[in-house]
DNA sequence: AGGAACACGTGACCC
DNA sequence: TGGGTCACGTGTTCC
């Protein structure tokens, strides 16, 4: 069988992706039909091309052809990198494709959403589907980690308890480098499946280090850390 | 900027197939395209009807046009549906549609890889790209931390000097409580872009705790640390 | 005037 | 055999 499909394409052109511009999209099903005509809009007369011209003039259509097989080409091309990019195609077809790809993507988009949501409280624990499919979710109760912050004479001492498997060091150690804090002392002691680890911070230059301000170098960061008492 | 583009295909359709042709060349190939103009004329809705079958004589051309269309307005469907889901379409265009869709997916690929091969170690790098821009690279070349095991009486001091943004607390301590190792004291010393940490663990049980047994534990993590350099 | 992009019908092909 | 898919040339519309 000679299997006349043929998906490669010949020539490379780079398509220039210009500025960014905002679309709206805030459909997210696959069935998503919206139908509507270009045409009728019941007063707008078309007072186009009536009587059809001789259509097969041989005048130039060559650019026409060609300009419209370049496109078809390009877009098949187009097809062809999507197909390498897309796992577990399940059919040649051109729209299965399609639909394999957007499932895909939200599929994509969830999972690093999840991951992300999970890293907020606690980036511990794993919902990890790592070959099947979409799997729901158990409810993840993650305890984030709580810190404590509290003045003594000119230092302040920072205590962090948290899951042993999600320790926010380099978060605080970001926080603290960010805002010009020193760690004098440290001390971790890991119990079964909780981690306590304290520090003792004093600020770089000659001012006094408050609480105060520990509380405002950690809510600066990016993923703020959750202060649930502070005992001062 | 195309403002008129249909993308969703025609479901309703007064479409006007047919018109008598008979414009048959003589040195032709193929090809007669009878087309008119589908929209409505003036207030008469309903187009008129097909009268004959178009070209050839076949049986039924019908089935195979609606066939046709049918597959055209599904695909168009999914081009459809597939721009909801991808965010910050360049242009509207078909072609550059599937581009984005391309690099799209593979970025949301190396993201959610990077964010898990992130989670396996501690560190707390973000890549963000929530902007405009489609970043591509600048990647995260995390430099490996150090780590150094030392025998001491009957206990064993680690010492892990890292990145300070990329210390591998929750490797260590999952290392350590994955063997049963107690940690009884730890020091932590932040330098400018350097993090020293000490641990003082020992083993669980009553047997003795080896420089080996630690290292052992250590390589049997899922992302070994690298020791360098061992002075017992 | 001409390029770009689309939808359409049609011939051909494969289960 | 017919339903499904593809590539092709064409008509058309919009810059």
């Amino acid at each position: 069988a000679p299997m006349n499909i043929d998906f490669a394409g010949a020539a490379s052109r780079p398509t220039v992706i210009s500025q960014p511009n905002n679309a709206e999209s805030d459909n997210s099903d696959v069935e998503a039909s919206c139908r509507e005509d270009k045409a009728c809009p019941s007063d707008d007369r078309r007072p186009r091309k009536r009587g059809r011209k001789p259509a097969n003039g041989r005048e130039q259509p060559l650019n026409h052809v060609e300009a419209e097989r370049q496109r078809r080409e390009k877009l098949n091309q187009r097809f062809y990198a999507l197909r390498a990019v897309v796992p577990n195609i399940s059919k040649m077809d051109k729209a299965s494709l399609l639909g394999d790809a957007i499932s895909y993507i939200t599929e994509l988009q969830k999972k690093l959403k999840d991951m992300e949501a999970e890293r907020e409280n606690n980036s511990g624990m794993s919902t990890d589907t790592l070959g099947t499919e979409t799997n729901s979710n158990a409810d993840v109760e993650a305890q984030a980690p709580e810190v404590e912050v509290q003045e003594a004479h000119d230092e302040v001492i920072v205590r962090v308890s948290c899951p042993w498997d999600s320790h926010p060091v380099s978060q605080v150690l970001r926080a603290f480098k960010d805002a010009g804090i020193n760690v004098l002392d440290s001390k971790l002691a890991a119990g079964t499946d909780t981690v306590f680890h304290s520090f003792v911070v004093k600020s770089q230059g000659s001012e006094q280090l408050t609480k105060e301000k520990v509380l405002a170098a950690f809510s600066r960061e990016p993923k703020p850390l959750q202060v649930p008492s502070s005992t001062g």
